[in-house]
DNA sequence: CTAGGATGACTGACTAGTCAGTTTTTTGGG
DNA sequence: CCCAAAAAACTGACTAGTCAGTCATCCTAG
């Protein structure tokens, strides 16, 4: 029994360190990839990176390919949890809307290198990586546009195109992670961003005749 | 003299001649750089394109690096050039916005090779690359918070942080770029992203109350 | 005839991936 | 608990292929 008992702790050590190397070639390798193109990373750095050998890498992943795109995978799996989860529950679409722009301000704050992986530009990527980010971008767009139906049926959304509604949405979201640098906690951020796209930019008191063709004379 | 005006014709024909050709490379070399990322595109395969030999792209450009900024500059100017002349003028920054919207909608229909650059995720540059698409962002953004700022003056906008909403305007006008396919012309999908940015995608006919706490109950 | 444009085979630098050999860890009998 | 031997993990020099950039040579327009 002792023995029985130390074989499986054995086991389960060994278990649980072949993953938790596997953890680090992935951090290191998001690390990089974050900073640099695909073919700028060399698998020697991201082996400097962690004091292993290259050959150690190719003990975990196949090729350099197949370790990008479980880098993406596992990100992309991480935030689409988070965010079916958000969207399953009966709240006001509104109210879902905020919450999940905090959730993706959140989580990407917290993994920004991930984040400069899975939003890069779609058009340089091999087929793998291409059929990916699209499935990602088609999969976000579509959660957009499902708050946004729901809400227009509530009549709390006033929304003609959903379609071209939830691409602005998609891509502002990403403009703002990457560059608006503050302070702000992400909630904050939400918030912000959220009164811009509820609202719009037109001073409301205008009437409608004004909105359109208000001309300065100061 | 008429000796010198043949010379002179000559070299005009000549310099000509090689200007057009230094267009063709650039044309061809964008339209792979769009398909490719930077590494992915070699010089072999654009000098195939144009079926000339490698080295003749080397008596135009002195590196691969040199010819990729340079398709950057090129498309940058032209289209930077487009929009200094639109928001010159004194017209209200309502229509303003609207126009410039539809200028680059337009531009970038008409040049989709060199917007892929362009507008191509930054992170994995190389510095003097990324230095550029920076300078070019940043310069974007301020014609967008130029135009919020007279509009605010003017009382047609109610902005609360104008950095943010140019940040907002640029990230969203990225991805209706790249990603919104239809067949509608460019001055309406710029018509129809107008609308979404200055009226929002709230209900109006809910008062302020009902914006914040409508719950659904159907 | 000749000058400058064009050529494309060649070079040298670079790197993903391999694998024979080395080190570390586990195992099980005493 | 100890030790040796087996297994597993790791290593890094090496290979094979790639490709930016060069340059001796070839064309061709004038």
């Amino acid at each position: 029994m002792a023995k029985a008992a130390r074989k499986s702790m054995a086991m389960k050590n060994k278990s649980a360190k072949k993953l938790n190397k596997k953890e680090d070639i992935i951090k290191a390798a998001a690390k990089l990839f974050s900073q640099k193109s695909f073919h700028d990373v060399k698998m020697d750095e991201i082996a400097e990176e962690l004091g292993i050998a290259k050959g150690t890498i190719y003990l975990y992943f196949k090729s350099k390919e197949k370790l990008y795109l479980e880098i993406l995978e596992e990100s992309y799996e991480a935030i689409e949890a988070l965010l079916e989860k958000e969207i399953a529950n009966d709240e006001p679409s509104t109210l879902k809307l905020k919450k999940v722009l905090g959730i993706i301000f959140s989580f990407y704050r917290r993994n920004l290198d991930v984040l400069k992986i899975l939003s890069r530009d779609e058009t340089h990527l091999i087929k793998e990586h291409f059929e990916f980010t699209e499935h990602w971008r088609l999969r976000r767009l579509k959660l957009y546009e499902k708050i946004l139906e729901k809400g227009i049926k509530e009549g709390s959304f006033n929304v003609q195109n959903p379609k071209l509604t939830s691409l602005i949405i998609f891509g502002l979201v990403r403009s703002v992670m990457f560059f608006y640098s503050t302070e702000k906690n992400t909630t904050d951020i939400a918030e912000e961003v959220f009164n811009v796209i509820t609202n719009g930019i037109l001073n409301s008191k205008l009437n409608e005749y004004e909105k359109g063709l208000k001309v300065i004379n100061h």
